[in-house]
RNA sequence: GCCCGGGUAGCUCAGGGGUAGAGCAGAGGAUUGAAAAUCCUCGUGUCGGUGGUUCGAUUCCGCCCCCGGGCA
């Protein structure tokens, strides 16, 4: 028998935003011996569980779930936070013998488990805020200009109205001393030391369109009113990642009597398909080497998910 | 039936004798600790139909069709 190459021991499933992600991740978790780690930023948070379309505790209970809902809406997360317990989820599903599934709708969390992230030290708060603070007051434009002082590399691949990269540009050098754009050129490498095997759900768009349309009717009849009304109760700051979620602020603005039901939801359903769109630009073009899959390949028997699955032959160990 | 408006991009509309332009919708792209975020780029369509005037009509004129509103 010739040699193989190694089995992967941990599987990523990629997909845009109502593409059917979790009911597949379930099926292959249950088929595998696997545990499902998550990769999306908003369904870290305890909140908003329906509007997120985080996983249903009935789902929960069938196969063993890592890093939802386990952060509160007050805290500011972000991708290296979500590097490191992924990171360390996937340590504990080897530990204990499942094949850790990471799945998820944001392509920037996959790619720092992919790619890596620089190893830049975390910046004070302080300097963050008062940044921010200056982008809303002044505008981006002049950040800009002092970005192109201190970090003229990084100013030459930005635009002048990218006001959160150039922030947080200027953020790293005040508070390193050296240009983010020099963090970045560090070469960084997977944090992982094995095989993966990639799966991309990519659908036909209005396939899509109509399912994310559909869904958040059936998040209103469901509560996401009252889910919405627990988090303002809460008066966080807007400014928080987790007030970002798609409908929050369209809700909210029903709740205050601005739009009518069906207006928040044409807006909300509107902004979920530009989300979802802009998810598969990210898959398109960074995660080329995936495996792709149409909603043909997936949506009834998922034969080719399957079938795929058993030929890589995934392992836990 | 008559009198007014209208009929121009998927939608709402602007324009005007030299074959047309905005907003929205939509599409493409970027993406290194906020990423469900942030940012960039993209507008050809029998100008309702048909005759006429004109070197030239989407624009002016006639007729017809359709949609509003008014009068009967």
């Amino acid at each position: 028998m010739t040699q193989k190459t190694p089995s992967p021991r941990a599987l990523f499933i990629a997909g845009p935003t109502a593409s059917g992600k979790s009911a597949i991740a379930l099926a292959i978790a249950e088929a595998v011996g696997g545990c499902i780690i998550n990769a999306d930023s908003m369904q870290v948070y305890d909140h908003l569980q329906l509007l997120t379309a985080r996983p249903s505790v009935a789902d929960m209970a069938r196969v063993p779930h890592h890093l939802y809902g386990h952060i509160d809406p007050s805290v500011a997360y972000s991708v290296g936070q979500w590097q490191a317990e992924a990171l360390a989820a996937i340590a504990q599903a080897h530990a204990k013998q499942q094949v850790p599934i990471i799945i998820g709708g944001t392509g920037l969390y996959f790619k720092a488990l992919s790619d890596g992230l620089a190893d830049i030290p975390e910046t004070p708060a302080a300097i963050r805020d008062s940044l921010r603070q200056r982008l809303k007051e002044q505008g981006a434009e002049v950040l800009y200009r002092e970005l192109q002082q201190c970090d003229g590399e990084l100013a030459a691949r930005l635009k002048p109205q990218d006001g959160q990269r150039i922030s947080r540009g200027l953020e790293v050098y005040q508070a390193t001393g050296q240009p983010l754009s020099q963090w970045q050129k560090q070469p960084t490498q997977s944090p992982l030391d094995f095989p993966v095997a990639e799966i991309l759900l990519m659908p036909e768009r209005s396939w899509l369109y109509e399912r994310c349309d559909h869904r958040f009717r059936i998040m209103i009849e469901q509560g996401a009113l009252d889910e919405v009304t627990a988090l303002a109760r809460r008066k966080l700051s807007p400014d928080l990642p987790a007030m970002k979620a798609l409908g929050v602020s369209e809700l909210i603005a029903y709740q205050a009597g601005e739009l009518t039901l069906e207006q928040a939801t044409e807006q909300a359903q509107q902004q979920t398909r530009r989300y979802a769109k802009r998810q598969m630009t990210w898959f398109r073009n960074q995660m080329i080497s995936w495996n792709s899959f149409s909603e043909q390949d997936y949506e009834h028997e998922s034969d080719k998910i399957f079938s795929f699955i058993s030929k890589i032959g995934l392992t836990s160990g």
